[in-house]
This record gives C-alpha cells, sequence and structure tokens, in this order.
RNA sequence: GGGCGUAUAACUCAGCGGUAGAGUGCUACCUUCACACGGUAGAAGUCCCAGGUUCGAAUCCUGGUACGCCCA
C-alpha cells in the first residue's frame, strides 16, 4: 500500500467494477425485503451542483446501508425533461445562430432539443458515477419516456372525464418573455421602488370627482368601475354613479366591494378586471365587463385607444401619466415600495392576463394529502415542515398545468375543425365523435413540468399496467429532498400517488439541509461564492466531499461547506488508509477471517467501543442522522481504533501471535463495512488491499456487497475488565503532561513509577508510547525530591527528574492542583449538601455525583499529603 | 400582516433537563519504526437578553432583540 491514498486513480476504478458486478441491480427474485427510493431526478440540463452532491449522498448513504443490512435494495436514477429550463437553453442556442423557434417550426425545434437531450444527459448520469451512486441504471428512467407519457395521458384523460381537469378562461400569471402560461408557484415576488399615483376621476354629472390610488397607471386604460368599501362613509353618496374616465371617455360606474381597502390611499380604487387577479373577482362578482389592454406581447392593444396602442406596457405608463398630468388628472405622486411579481424562471415582470388554459381541482388529492400526514402514513423529517404543509393544502388553488411550449408531454385534447368538439382521449381520435368531421387538431400546448414529476414514483415502475416492479417497490421507503420543493413536487407526488394508486408514494420524507458557503452564505453565480462539487471531488476526492456533506447534514439546519471541512474529511479518509496500511504490513499471509483470534484486555476494549457505536450508529441512520453517524464513526476510527487501541497492539503486532492478528483483522474488517456507506471508495480500496484473500470461503470480495457489521459475531464476545484501558489512558496521558510540563524532551527516556499496579500488564505500552525507560510498580508512596509526581483517579504516578527538577516548581505545581481541585469540588459538595437535591433527584444523578465528588476527594487527601 | 427556523469557543457547527463538545484556527513542543493529510501538551465560552417552571435550564415555557426562510 502507498503511504497515501490515492483516490484518482481508485474512483475510476471501483464505480467500472461495481457496475460491472451488477453490485447495484436490483433483485427481485433475491426473497429479501424490499427497500426503494427514487431519485430525485435531476434536469438533463443540469451539471452536478451541492445541493445534487448532498442529496444523492444521502441517498447513496442509505441505500448502501439498507443493501448491506440484508434488503433488496433499489435506487431508482432517472432525468427530468424540466421544460422551460431545457427549452430556454436550446432557444439561446438557435438565437446564438441567428434563428429562433418560430423560423424552425415546432417539430423541427422538438427535434433539436431531443438531439441535445441526447447529446447532454450523460453528463449528469456521469457525475452521479462519480460521486458513487449506487442506481441500478438497468432501470433508468426520463419523464419523457413512452412509458412515462402513457402514465401522463392517463392521469390526464382520466382527470378529464371525472371531471378534475378543466379548460377555461381564466387569470393567470402569463410570462411575456418565456411566452407562456405559470402556475401560482413559478412566481416570485420582489419588493421594488416604485410610485403611487393618486388619479382623479371626475363624476358625469359634474357633482365632484373621486382620486384613485394606483401603482400601475398604464392600465387605468382598461378600467370599468371605480370602487369603494360598502362601509366607507366617505363615499356613501357616490355609490350606482357614473364617472367619466379621464383618458377613454368611457362612462364607468362607481361599485362598492368589501375588498377595497378603506385605509390604502384614498379608500376608492380603480377596477381593471382584465389586468388584476382581485380586480377580476371583483368584476366576476359584479359582472363588469373586462377590457384587454395589454396583450401576450406585454405591449398595448388596440383596445387601449390609438395613441397607445402598440407602446411596450412601461413606455405605456409614462405616456398614460404624461397626458393625465397634462389634462390635469394627476393629483399626486409619491414614492412607494410595493412587491412585483417575476417570472421564476425568466426574470420577466408578469402580466396577469385573462387567458384559455387548462387547470386541475386538487381539493380532493389535497384533502388525502393532509390526511397522510395527519396520520402518520406520511412522517417528515425534521417535523416542522408539516405546518407549511398543512397551511399550503388547506389553501389550495386550482392548478394551471398547461404551458405554451414545446418541450413537454404534450396535452391529449383535440379539437374538431368542423364542428369544434372536444376530444380528450389516450390516443388521436381518427374521426370527430359527433360530426365524423376528420380534420381534427390536437392542443398545441404541453403539460407543467412537475405534472410528469408527480407521478414519478409509480411511473418509473411501469404505472397504469400492474406490473410485478410496482407491487414490489411501491410505495417507496423513503423521499430524500430538499424543502424548496415541498410544494412543486413532494406534495404533488402525494396527492397524485393517494388519487392514483390508493396508497402513499412513500412513508418518510427526509427534507435535506441547503447548502451554502463557508461564512453561511448562499451560494449563487452573482455572489461568485459557488462551489464546484466536480472540482472538490478532483481536489480532495469523492469521499471526502461526501463525508463533509454527512457529517454536517443535521436536520433541519444549513450546511456551510468549507474547505478546512473537507480538508479535515479527507485527512480523516487518509488516517483511515493508515491505519490500514499498518494493519496490513503487519499481517502475515497466514492470518485470515477464519484465524481463531485472542483477545486480551485491549481487544475486549475494542469489541465494546466498536459494539456500542455501532448500535448507535445504526440507530442514527435509522433515524436519518446522518451527521450523528458519521460523528460517531469518525471518533470510533481516530480516537478509539488508531489512537488508543493501534497504539497497544503496536507492542503486540510487532512480535505478536497469528491469532492476535486475527483480531485486529476483524476489527478493520468490522470498521470497513461500516463506513463504507459513507466513503466508498477508499474503503472498497483497502479492502481489496487487506482483505482479498482472507475473506471466508462464500463471502463476497467486493466491500460493497457484504453485510452490515452491527451483527458480526465478533461483537457479541464479551469480557475482560471494562475500566482497565480507561485507566491506562489516564495514566499514560498523566506521564505525558507530567513529561511536557517538567520540561523533559519527549524523546528523553526517563524512569516512571506507578501505583496502580493492574496496569502492570500495560508496561511495554507505557514505555513504548510515552517513551520511558522503565515503570515500576508499587504501592508505596513514590514521590522523591528528585521526583515529579501527579494524582490520578486511583493512584499516584511519578517520573525521575533527576538533575531537572526544581524542588519550588514542584510544590507550586501540587498546590495549583490542589487549588483546581478544590474549586472543581466546592459546587459537588455544595450540591450533595443541598437536602432537596438529594431527596428529589433521581438516585443515579446522585450517584454520578457521589461518585464524582469521591473521587475528587481522594485525589484531594492525596496530594495533600504530598505537599506535607 | 401571518407562519417557520436559527442565535453555543476566533470561524463553521453539534449537543437540547444533571452543570459545555467537535472540526478548523491559535500557542508551545516533537520528523518516534501507519499517517506532518501526523503526534503530544495547552489557551480559548455572561451557551443572544429578561422573566418563569424545576432540586437542577444552554436544553422546557413566556416575552423581547437580531438574522434567515416561506406564505399573503
Amino acid at each position: 500500500m502507498d503511504k497515501a491514498f490515492d483516490f484518482k486513480t481508485a474512483q475510476e476504478r471501483w464505480y467500472a467494477l461495481w457496475e460491472a458486478s451488477k453490485a447495484f441491480e436490483a433483485a427481485p427474485e433475491s426473497g429479501k425485503e424490499p427497500w426503494s427510493i427514487v431519485i430525485p431526478p435531476p434536469n438533463i440540463t443540469g451539471n452536478l451542483h451541492m445541493g445534487h452532491a448532498l442529496v444523492n449522498t444521502l441517498h447513496d448513504v442509505l441505500t448502501r446501508f439498507k443493501r448491506a443490512q440484508g434488503f433488496d435494495a433499489l435506487w431508482v436514477p432517472g432525468t427530468d425533461h424540466a421544460g422551460i429550463a431545457t427549452q430556454m437553453m436550446v432557444e439561446r442556442q438557435l438565437k446564438a445562430e441567428g434563428t429562433d423557434r418560430h423560423k424552425l417550426g415546432r417539430a423541427a425545434f422538438e427535434q433539436r432539443i431531443w438531439a441535445w437531450k441526447e447529446k447532454n444527459q450523460g453528463a449528469i448520469e456521469h457525475q452521479l458515477k462519480r460521486l458513487g451512486c449506487s442506481v441500478d441504471w438497468t432501470r433508468n428512467r426520463f419523464t419523457l419516456d413512452p412509458s412515462l407519457n402513457r402514465a401522463v395521458r392517463h392521469v390526464f384523460v382520466e382527470s378529464y372525464k371525472a371531471g378534475r381537469i378543466f379548460r377555461g378562461p381564466r387569470m393567470i400569471q402569463w410570462d411575456p418573455t418565456l411566452q407562456t402560461a405559470l402556475s401560482d408557484l413559478e412566481v416570485k415576488y420582489e419588493e421594488r421602488k416604485g410610485k403611487l399615483w393618486h388619479l382623479r376621476y371626475p363624476l358625469a354629472d359634474g357633482s365632484g370627482d373621486v382620486v384613485v390610488a394606483t401603482t400601475r397607471p398604464e392600465t387605468m386604460l382598461g378600467d370599468t368601475a371605480v370602487a369603494v368599501h360598502p362601509d366607507d362613509a366617505r363615499y356613501q353618496g357616490m355609490i350606482g354613479k357614473l364617472m367619466n374616465h379621464p383618458l377613454t371617455g368611457r362612462q364607468i360606474p362607481v361599485v362598492a366591494d368589501s375588498f377595497v381597502d378603506p385605509a390604502f390611499g384614498t379608500g376608492c380604487v380603480k377596477v381593471t378586471p382584465a389586468h388584476d387577479p382581485n380586480d377580476f373577482a371583483v368584476g366576476q362578482r359584479l359582472q363588469l365587463p373586462s377590457i384587454t389592454i395589454i396583450g401576450f406581447d406585454a405591449k398595448m392593444t388596440a383596445e387601449a385607444g390609438e395613441a397607445y396602442a402598440g407602446l411596450d406596457r412601461f413606455e405605456a405608463r409614462k405616456r398614460v401619466v404624461a397626458d393625465l398630468e397634462a389634462q390635469g388628472f394627476l393629483v399626486k405622486v409619491e414614492d412607494y415600495t410595493h412587491k412585483i411579481s417575476l417570472s421564476d424562471r425568466s426574470g420577466a415582470v408578469l402580466e396577469p392576463l385573462v387567458s384559455e388554459q387548462w387547470f386541475m381541482d386538487v381539493k380532493e388529492a389535497a384533502a388525502k394529502a393532509l390526511e397522510a400526514v395527519r396520520s402518520g402514513a406520511i412522517q417528515f423529517t425534521p417535523e416542522h415542515h408539516v405546518a407549511v404543509w398543512q397551511h399550503w393544502l388547506t389553501n389550495i388553488q386550482d392548478w394551471c398545468i398547461s404551458r405554451q411550449l414545446v418541450w413537454g408531454h404534450r396535452i391529449p385534447a383535440w379539437t374538431c375543425a368542423s364542428c369544434g368538439e372536444l376530444h380528450v382521449e389516450m390516443e388521436a381520435p381518427s374521426a370527430c365523435c359527433t360530426c365524423g368531421g376528420k380534420e381534427l387538431i390536437q392542443d398545441p400546448d404541453t403539460l407543467d413540468t412537475w405534472f410528469s414529476s408527480a407521478l414519478w414514483p409509480f411511473s418509473v415502475f411501469g404505472w397504469p399496467d400492474k406490473t410485478a416492479e410496482l407491487a414490489r417497490y411501491y410505495p417507496t421507503s423513503v423521499l430524500i429532498t430538499g424543502y424548496d420543493i415541498l410544494f412543486f413536487w413532494v406534495a404533488r407526488m402525494a396527492m397524485a400517488g393517494l388519487t392514483w394508486t390508493g396508497q402513499v408514494p412513500f412513508r418518510k420524507v427526509y427534507f435535506n439541509s441547503l447548502v451554502r458557503d463557508a461564512s453561511g452564505q448562499k451560494m449563487s453565480k452573482t455572489k461568485g461564492n459557488v462551489i464546484d462539487p466536480l472540482e472538490v471531488m478532483e481536489e480532495y476526492g469523492t469521499d471526502a466531499l461526501r463525508f463533509s456533506l454527512a457529517i454536517m447534514a443535521a436536520p433541519g439546519t444549513d450546511i456551510a461547506m468549507s474547505s478546512a471541512r473537507l480538508e479535515a474529511s479527507r485527512n480523516f479518509c487518509n488516517k483511515l488508509w493508515n491505519a490500514s496500511r499498518f494493519v496490513q504490513m503487519n499481517l502475515d499471509e497466514s492470518v485470515t477471517l477464519e484465524t481463531e483470534p485472542e483477545f486480551g484486555e485491549a481487544e475486549f476494549w475494542m469489541i465494546g467501543r466498536l459494539r456500542e457505536v455501532l448500535t448507535a450508529t445504526t440507530k442514527a441512520l435509522e433515524e436519518f442522522r446522518f451527521h450523528e453517524a458519521s460523528d460517531l464513526l469518525y471518533h470510533l476510527v481516530w480516537d478509539d481504533f488508531c489512537a488508543t487501541y493501534i497504539e497497544l497492539a503496536k507492542v503486540q503486532l510487532l512480535s505478536g501471535t497469528r491469532a492476535q492478528k486475527a483480531a485486529i483483522l476483524h476489527f478493520l474488517d468490522i470498521l470497513l463495512r461500516a463506513l463504507h456507506p459513507f466513503v466508498p471508495f477508499v474503503t472498497e480500496e483497502i479492502h481489496e488491499a487487506v482483505l482479498e484473500g482472507r475473506l471466508p470461503k462464500g463471502e463476497p470480495t467486493l466491500l460493497a456487497q457484504r453485510s452490515w457489521p452491527v451483527d458480526d459475531p465478533i461483537l457479541r464476545i464479551q469480557g475482560g475488565d471494562a475500566t482497565i484501558i480507561p485507566r491506562f489512558q489516564t495514566v499514560l496521558s498523566a506521564f505525558l503532561h507530567l513529561k511536557a510540563e517538567g520540561g523533559v524532551d519527549p524523546a528523553k527516556r526517563v524512569a516512571a513509577f506507578c501505583s496502580l499496579l493492574e496496569l502492570e500488564p500495560f508496561t511495554e505500552a507505557l514505555k513504548s508510547i510515552a517513551r520511558l525507560e522503565s515503570v515500576t510498580f508499587s504501592k508505596d508512596d513514590p514521590s522523591s525530591p528528585t521526583r515529579t509526581v501527579a494524582v490520578v483517579a486511583g493512584g499516584t504516578v511519578a517520573l525521575e527528574l533527576a538533575g531537572l527538577k526544581d524542588p519550588a516548581a514542584e510544590k507550586v505545581k501540587l498546590e495549583k492542583e490542589l487549588a483546581k481541585l478544590e474549586k472543581e469540588l466546592e459546587p459537588l459538595r455544595a450540591r450533595l449538601a443541598d437536602e432537596s437535591f438529594v431527596t428529589k433527584a433521581p438516585e443515579a444523578a446522585v450517584a454520578k455525583l457521589r461518585g464524582q465528588a469521591e473521587e475528587k476527594e481522594q485525589r484531594l487527601t492525596q496530594v495533600q499529603a504530598l505537599l506535607r
């Protein structure tokens, strides 16, 4: 083995071997209990970013853990067509080539995107492999696959028949840049500094006027009323009167509706049903006419009047304000900060427009999803996301599912050219069922990307067919995803799953954290603080990246990714590598896992540690406490195995028996199996270097196929004195401490004394680790004018410092020690003297404290004796 | 305006009723035969503030303050 782990070659090598050996493929015939998870399908446009790295690392840790536990673990991979994102990408390419999708035509454009998809899909898949994801590639899916398309059409057609999908004119959020409708979820609100214009509208009978306040004066061209609150005393006499529209000359009524906030502006607002969601609602309630003055291109329509038609909406705003001012209708202008709605995708200012779109009524499904979480059929970690879930699902609105895009699932609806009859069918009808007309035109729109994503957990298994896979692997065991897509995806999967399969799509949901930069800032391209996981894997190794993500993945808190953390993880991999290297160097060929091991105190202690930590690690993983699991293993390897056990075993190993070497081989084997889910590459590499040829017959040669070690028979062995190694550690560090404090060169060997007779078997270890000349064990007081002494729990230790020793310094040292003990004892004595504590606190707590106090009192007495 | 989350060592974070931990950084020392991507010793904290519950609160409750996120 080399001196350091070369992750670059290992990473490339092992993934290919894992794949070739079918280590990640599900085994439906195995008779094992199934455990399944589906990947949150990354966009085909995408590159692996830190969010993907985190979510997929956690998936992989869990999948490898479950596979090792003996489940038939299946992780289904796949990619998402990502409607808008992908189409935008290709459109950008076209623009660079001096053309666009309209010139190209729909069919050619769609072809072009497919070509792009074929070319680029491999990138994200390759990156998942680099991350070590143990997915079953034989079941790779794409959201536009024919089988998934069939599922989409099935849901669409059945929902339509049930009346849950319908088409109609509604006010939607229109993205003028992308030229498509969006769902409410795709709208982002941003605070902008703007103006509040106060406009004067004169009453038609000349009896006065009212002043309305607006942030969008250009829409006044489409006003069909002015509204006041029905209880507003100021305007009682005006309700029902007509007024002259300042610019169009139309007469519009003053109406009353309780949506008006009397405290806002003048308490009197203009009503533009065609261009504002609230006004649209008022218009519906009061049967007001609706005048569309802004078109889908965000330019003023002919309805806006000759003076404005064709103007961009923002240009029109300036013109309207200028005209109003010129004619004396502008009362005043105030600075005003308000929220505007932007497209989450293009960033364009959205235009609320009335448009013919497809909608899905999800109220019934939402009720089911609410109940599933309420009843515990779906469990959230962290739980606090339940509150948000409930709020959103109880207030859910119809979902606008149609998009004016080319890239996506085409809506399975055809209109008869002759009679206008609408046909919603699985396949294109050959003739109109009403008039027999042969010309049927398919709806040009496609579905919101999330429509197909919602079906993902069961469409990947061949639904709507009742496949064997569906029966075996659905519902999936867990869903791991970011809370940012709680509504977009998680809620919709829950609703779709419950509606169409009658089952929850997943039993548990773990919401992973957000990965931020080293100072806790959100990563963004504009800030330039993006940490690229591909570069990290290049520089620190995939295992270091994975371990860093896992150890920081405390539920409910964000992750601050830093080079310091990555270095720590890389160093950990190196530590594991070198510990293994040490073991490997000291083994003879004849030692295998079948060699009968021999256990001494150190081994019994190590077994105890392994048993304790692996039990805790298993529990932590079952409960998604990835950070705890990784932290436990980190310290097990570094502190217990390397710093304590190996240091102790060194003395034996250099001259040890095969039986002793078999013990350490077992320990390493167990550690590798436990760490493999977290750091698969380095552990697999070590496994080959150390365990090859030493595994029992029939045992898989790949670590990726071996079992989770918590039930290893070795761990059931009990024996020895569990307190002896901790006592050894205390004495060892006391020697080292005395050496450092006495100013002794660490390399200088001095004579040592110890009153803890039970540690005599560890003489050689003490000598070698603390670099002592000798250790003399005796009950007698070891203090002398030439020695330095320390009192530890259970006895005293001393070092011979002839020539080096300063008696005055020794006294000062002991006095300091005395003071320290007194100070530590003070609160202990006080609490033990407290009647209410002793009587009311649980016995264990009192006993623990008493033990601590006794130990300190004993040391205090001994230090006092030394000072005499 | 409503909801949620977070405030702990210089930094990034664990802990979440029994009296404070990790990683990194810092100081001093050590190239000892797995590892300097290492080892040893050490310094470093009104656990945001104010009340309350409790024998006991960083931890639970109430109210503030600051920051972040989500929904109107």
